[in-house]
DNA sequence: TGAGGGATGGGACCA
DNA sequence: CCATCCCTCA
């Protein structure tokens, strides 16, 4: 079967599997899309299953259609049958079918983090909490961590008066959102899972239909998610909970990576592939260790990184590749210094004819672009910053969709109080008090109190009702896109922005949103055409406001030029390039500091270093910067634990003359040892930057000093032993 | 209402 | 250093 054609006997095992639970350890690049694809095409084209029986669970928008298009590829038969979605995705066109039986308005609105926070925020004042004791983020993080656990605020064990409250605000939350008919991103999944868990009708439905549940990146998965698929796939446990029949479970096909599991901080759990291993009793647990993307040396670095850590499920990396070039490692004297390298290093790259797009440079924390940027700028060079703020966050869609939102549910108070007075027109803080107080006394939303606080109608508030009333009354029977028109138009936005001084910007994206409403109603009429479901949202416009909350809109089509990447390690998970510059390997960086707070936080950033290592085909760079201006002060660091893990052979480590201030004529490829710590004013004979070895704590560079005399104490980084505060009268130090 | 000053705090991310 | 938040004052 040519669809099998150019798999490797370990594909080929995963792809062709009898129908039985199994487990795939994908390495990086090694082929874990092809494989999840395939198997869907070798699936169905087999008649094992009916395109309708397929259920592909993913977490990005963009492996999702990357998916579809690949299956489509390799089938005669459209995607469309198949349910290929990301959880929330998914969840939320589960919950649009069965909206009366989730218990949910029909025009239920997905409120996004930000909706979340200013939500959690006009809760928290209207129950008087004390705002020292309760930040909104903090009492959101709780919220959604026991969503993501699958407790609702009565499953919720409280052990002192701080964690009750938070737990009563948890309760009130939920009784908000529920009166407002919003839903947080967690609820999406909180409430399909309950919908299935409680209706046995619609389980059993769901479960004879489903054969075949695919999920990738499965190490990435939260305890709801994995509990989730299991009631899909009707494992018992599941079913016991829910009081369910028997029926025959589907299958699971779950690929994952338990060494690229760096999400643990969104409540991403790893112990999900052990359970899942435990639960369905999986026999097949396959490994995919040859790497298709890098060559041999930089395969090398990251088995031997990997290897340091110890809670591992175990694979081994290996490529019929060369050895390749080796790793390039510099040791800058500042972070300066080091953008000024990268640049130059693209630039070569560039000569010996390699695309930018080609090339990326990752760091750990957004904070470190800045520098890079200047440099990149400076030398003339094009780039790209990944991760800034996409489409439907940015201020003024955020607006325009809260407007939108309006339209389809005034009792939305979250819409309501962001558009109330934007553009401004005369509506303060006392206005909005008395009303919200007269909301609160009838048990209304805002909207319907309007009329108690506006009285007579000469108000301003009163003419906000009306435009509000006067869009929807005129927009009713319209098309999606001209819906928006009027709506941008209607609402004072546009001419608000267009008397900004440099609204420009903000105009044109205004009238994008038209441009991507009308997509939108385009494609929702195509698959309309062909779906054999009644289950799309009945309403284009509810449809286009979970489309936004959904799909923040990285389509960001300037991708034709070609730039340099620069984006976080984070980011560049799933993507892979010719050249990969790691930057600010320095300890307290890369490993962040906070980590060593966290248990398991030191592997995690062992993982984290795995993936940046990964994304390389033949060209890796690694670098620290010896100085570098952290908010606002110049830290002084030492090299990253990280490059120590590598093995020495290789390596290669490089070094500048650095002409001051012009780096034109740098010999880059000088081989040399570690550049000499640069030296600053210090105190009391020892110096700023200087390197010192302690008895106990070994080498150490000192960071700060402060007091005098026999009271002065010095702040040391000793790397992995962390940063220490020594009295100099008693440390037992002495210079290296 | 909105501009401007001063305090504060600063990890990563997708839906 | 920078962005963000809250408060004050015109």
């Amino acid at each position: 079967m040519p669809l099998l054609d150019n798999l490797n006997a370990e594909q080929l095992a995963a792809v062709t599997l009898p129908d039985q639970h199994a487990l795939i350890l994908a390495g990086a690049g090694s082929g874990k899309t092809r494989v999840l694809t395939t198997r869907i095409a070798w699936l169905i084209s087999t008649g094992n299953v009916s395109p309708a029986g397929v259920l592909a669970v993913t977490f990005t928008n963009k492996a999702a259609r990357e998916m579809a298009t690949r299956i489509s590829a390799m089938l005669p038969i459209s995607t469309r049958g198949m349910w290929i979605g990301t959880f929330h995705g998914l969840c939320n066109r589960l919950l649009r079918a069965h909206y009366r039986d989730a218990g949910l308005p029909q025009l239920f609105q997905i409120l996004d983090a930000q909706d979340q926070h200013a939500f959690v925020k006009r809760l928290l004042k209207s129950l008087n909490a004390d705002e020292n004791r309760f930040a909104p983020a903090q009492v959101q993080y709780f919220i959604n961590a026991n969503k993501e656990e699958g407790r609702r605020a009565g499953d919720v064990e409280a052990f002192d008066d701080f964690s009750r409250r938070l737990v009563e605000f948890y309760a009130a939350y939920d009784e908000q959102c529920q009166r407002e008919g919003v839903v947080d991103f967690a609820e999406l999944l909180l409430r399909s899972y309950e919908l299935l868990s409680r209706n046995e009708l619609l389980r059993e439905h769901y479960q004879g239909r489903f054969r075949h549940i695919l999920v990738d990146e499965f190490q990435d998965t939260n305890r709801l998610q994995y509990r989730w698929l299991k009631l899909l796939a009707g494992h018992r446990s599941e079913r016991r909970d829910a009081a369910g029949g028997e029926s025959a479970s589907s299958c699971l096909f779950a690929v994952g990576d338990d060494d690229q599991s760096i999400y643990r901080f969104r409540g991403a759990n790893v112990g999900n592939m052990a359970d899942f291993e435990r639960d369905f009793r999986v026999e097949n647990v396959i490994r995919l260790e040859q790497n298709y993307r890098s060559q041999g040396n930089i395969l090398a670095a990251a088995n031997a990184l990997i290897a340091n850590n110890r809670r591992r499920l175990g694979k081994n990396l290996w490529t019929q590749a060369g050895k390749g070039e080796p790793i390039r490692v510099l040791s800058a004297r500042s972070d300066a210094e080091e953008a000024a390298w990268v640049a130059e290093e693209v630039r070569s790259l560039g000569r010996e004819g390699l695309a930018r797009r080609e090339m990326a440079v990752l760091y750990r924390s957004n904070a470190q672009s800045r520098v890079l940027e200047h440099a990149l700028f400076s030398a003339g060079i094009p780039y790209r910053v990944y991760g800034g703020q996409r489409y439907f966050e940015r201020l003024e869609i955020k607006h325009a969709l809260a407007y939108l939102r309006l339209l389809a549910n005034p009792e939305d108070d979250g819409a309501f109080l962001r558009v109330v007075n934007f553009p401004p027109r005369g509506i303060g803080a006392r206005t909005l008090e008395q009303l919200s107080d007269a909301a609160r006394a009838a048990g209304t939303s805002l909207w319907q109190a309007v009329p108690r606080v506006a009285g007579k109608g000469g108000s301003a508030l009163a003419a906000f009702a009306r435009t509000i009333e006067a869009l929807r009354g005129e927009t009713r029977e319209l098309p999606l896109a001209e819906v928006v028109e009027h709506m941008l138009a209607g609402s004072g936005l546009l001419d608000h922005f267009r008397a900004e001084r440099d609204g420009a910007d903000r105009v044109e994206n205004l009238e994008e949103l038209t441009n991507a409403a009308a997509a939108f109603a385009q494609e929702a009429a195509a698959e309309g055409a062909g779906a054999a479901e009644p289950d799309g949202p009945p309403d284009p416009l509810a449809g286009f406001l979970a489309h936004a909350a959904l799909e923040s809109g990285e389509h960001q089509a300037a991708e034709g030029a070609d730039a340099l990447q620069l984006m976080t390690v984070h980011s560049a998970k799933g993507l892979e390039f010719a050249a990969v510059f790691v930057t600010g390997l320095e300890e307290g960086l890369f490993p962040h500091e906070q980590s060593r707070k966290e248990d398991d936080g030191l592997e995690e950033e062992r993982r984290l270093m795995y993936v940046a290592i990964t994304r390389a085909r033949s060209r890796l760079y690694l670098s620290f910067a010896q100085t570098r201006l952290l908010h606002g002060q110049t830290r002084y660091s030492v090299a990253s634990r990280f490059v120590e893990e590598i093995p020495g052979e290789v390596l290669k480590w490089l070094a500048g003359r650095v002409s001051r201030p012009q780096f034109e004529d740098v010999a880059w490829e000088t081989p040399a040892k570690k550049m000499p710590v640069p030296r600053e004013i210090g105190a009391m004979g020892y110096r700023i930057g200087q390197s010192v070895t302690h008895p106990k704590f070994g080498q150490g560079v000192i960071v700060s000093a402060e007091g005098s005399g026999a009271e002065a104490r010095l702040q040391v980084n000793f790397g992995r032993q962390g940063m220490k505060w020594l009295a100099l009268e008693y440390a037992k130090l002495t210079p290296a």
